[in-house]
DNA sequence: TGTAAAAATGTAATCGATTACATTTGATTT
DNA sequence: AAATCAAATGTAATCGATTACATTTTTACA
């Protein structure tokens, strides 16, 4: 057990301003109950004294520790930390702080690290889901949770993501208006929600217009950049490759880029619709159709929302979509 | 105060298992004076009860949280980001949490995050400081600090870095080998040591090679990506430009390379060396030299000694320098 | 001025663990 | 079988706050 050097304690405030603790606990949490003057001598013994509240103390008795978790598959990955950031922000304006766990997009990692909050006794947490299994969620016991970015089967809560049906969906009709009429399609893993609807969203675009799917352009990978670079190479080795692609998201995309590169393939009339804004998609030399989403703001809403519920707010959970923002680089 | 629905503590425990909480507590803790058939009644009855220790109120009577903070400017950041993910993981292995906390590169903020990590009780900290100015850290009382990336003036205490002298070195040392005799310069903000360190292993490098200082093709920026623009957008716009241009830092060279395709330049004979792996160097249409830090493995080794320090080890502080890595990428 | 009601403050229990110290149990020796 | 010592366990104080309830002080009004 380690030592601490002599600190102050509530007990040598009172001592100091002549008053019990009950009434510093009291000035400290700013109870209207207490007289102006006696109030003053506690701030004044306070600053003399230099003193700061033992915010572990305090939990312990109140039960709220001031903190929240949250759990995404990884932080080296521009998408989750952009969010990450949006919840550091919001949550920091109210006083909470952010505690980080990695789940390896692993039920089993993720299980542990949701009793490992719950031991920490966090008020809350924010979870970007490593799939769509999330009855294990529900290990963490009477507080609030907010998933982002993708929903999970089998646990209803407050949910923040960005619309993927319509973002998707503008997209490939801004292609049609464009002339587009065979526009291949590079999915995600469709075990998230976020690539289902984003697929749904190409689907009813297409139907819509009255195009045809064409099954032999449509593959599926897994959101990572290695499948991105597998599945633009099969979709260029045919016969006739389309010159519209939609890529699911930026690691597909920046796969998909590495193998054009790489195969020195022609990419001239190339048009790559695709999810998430590259910082450096004006490098690439095609012209690129980008759904961007408003991740800090994803981040920013969910901190939002699961403080509300962490204040009480009772009502049935609330799935909030975020508009994406589509942008043209020629 | 927020109400718990029927907590199981250790006096549960111990009535179950019909011993004492002292008894209890020693199993939970591993003490060995503990007769292993009264261990095992007690293991039971936290099984059959469901018990998990508050770690709350343990922190509170040991005095220490087994969490430890993380302070950087900002965390959408690649860079940054690579580090956190590097100290999460370590530190979770030894059953350590990371509290994230950003300083927006501003030495009040910074100051608050050290307040509220110190008032969280919070075993350590890994800072990532947002200048040269560390005074303050001497706030974060009796508890041990693991500076990364840079070091700071008048606060003696671990860092962990990257060699950015000899980084810096051995990529102008392979232009000039490679036939270079006039090399630009982007440099950082000075009030940074790794700023300050690659000027002084580009100078060494220029001045070992007998090569003359042109002081007309060295600028000085921020690490930001908008400096990058501007400084190349001067730089090209000299009479005859350098061929061969070195770039700080990611962002910078993020900036540049933006600044070039905008323009229009004419890049082929170009040749950048930059620090900090871009994920699309090879998209460039010019080669770059690029010296990659180790960023993971950073975060990790901070965290390594930061739970060295906190397991007592006492002893001058230690400076540790990562080897970086070059890549060519013609 | 006396008294009821309201306002301010204090006392002491409590949150859930750990641990110094006290006590009991058990083994060992003679 | 008594004496000694080690091993195992228990008792109760403690960490530093909060707060229900009790008590005192002040205010308001008859």
């Amino acid at each position: 057990m380690k030592k601490k050097s002599h600190t102050v304690t509530v007990k040598d405030v009172a001592r100091n301003a002549g008053v019990s603790t009950a009434t510093v606990s009291r000035v400290l949490n700013g109870d209207p109950k207490v007289k102006k003057d006696t109030a003053d001598l506690v701030r004044e013994a306070i600053e003399e004294l230099g003193y700061r509240m033992n915010q572990v103390a305090r939990s312990l008795k109140t039960n709220e520790t001031h903190s929240i978790g949250i759990i995404a598959p990884e932080f080296s990955n521009d998408f989750f930390m952009n969010i990450v950031t949006g919840v550091e922000k919001e949550l920091k304006k109210h006083g909470y702080s952010v505690i980080l766990c990695s789940s390896s997009e692993n039920t089993g990692k993720e299980k542990e690290q949701i009793q490992l909050l719950n031991d920490k006794n966090v008020d809350g947490a924010i979870i970007i889901p490593g799939s769509s299994l999330g009855s294990h969620f529900s290990l963490f016991r009477e507080k609030p949770i907010v998933l982002v970015d993708r929903m999970v089967d089998g646990f209803e809560t407050d949910a923040v993501l960005s619309d993927n049906f319509k973002g998707t969906y503008d997209a490939v009709q801004y292609s049609v208006n464009k002339g587009a009429v065979r526009i291949g399609f590079l999915g995600g893993n469709m075990n998230l929600t976020s690539a289902k609807e984003r697929y749904e969203g190409y689907l009813t675009a297409l139907k819509d217009n009255n195009l045809s799917v064409d099954e032999s352009i449509i593959l599926f990978g897994d959101y990572h950049s290695q499948s991105g670079y597998v599945l633009m190479k099969t979709l260029m080795g045919q016969t006739v490759p389309p010159e519209h692609i939609f890529i699911s998201n930026y690691f597909m995309h920046l796969g998909a880029a590495r193998y054009l590169l790489e195969s020195g393939n022609d990419v001239k009339g190339l048009h790559i619709l695709s999810f998430d804004d590259l910082p450096l998609a004006a490098f690439f030399p095609y012209s690129s159709i980008i759904v961007a989403q408003p991740m800090e703001e994803i981040g920013q809403k969910a901190a939002d929302l699961l403080i509300k519920r962490i204040q009480g707010l009772k009502e049935k959970p609330r799935i909030i979509r975020l508009p994406t923002i589509m942008k043209i680089v020629d």
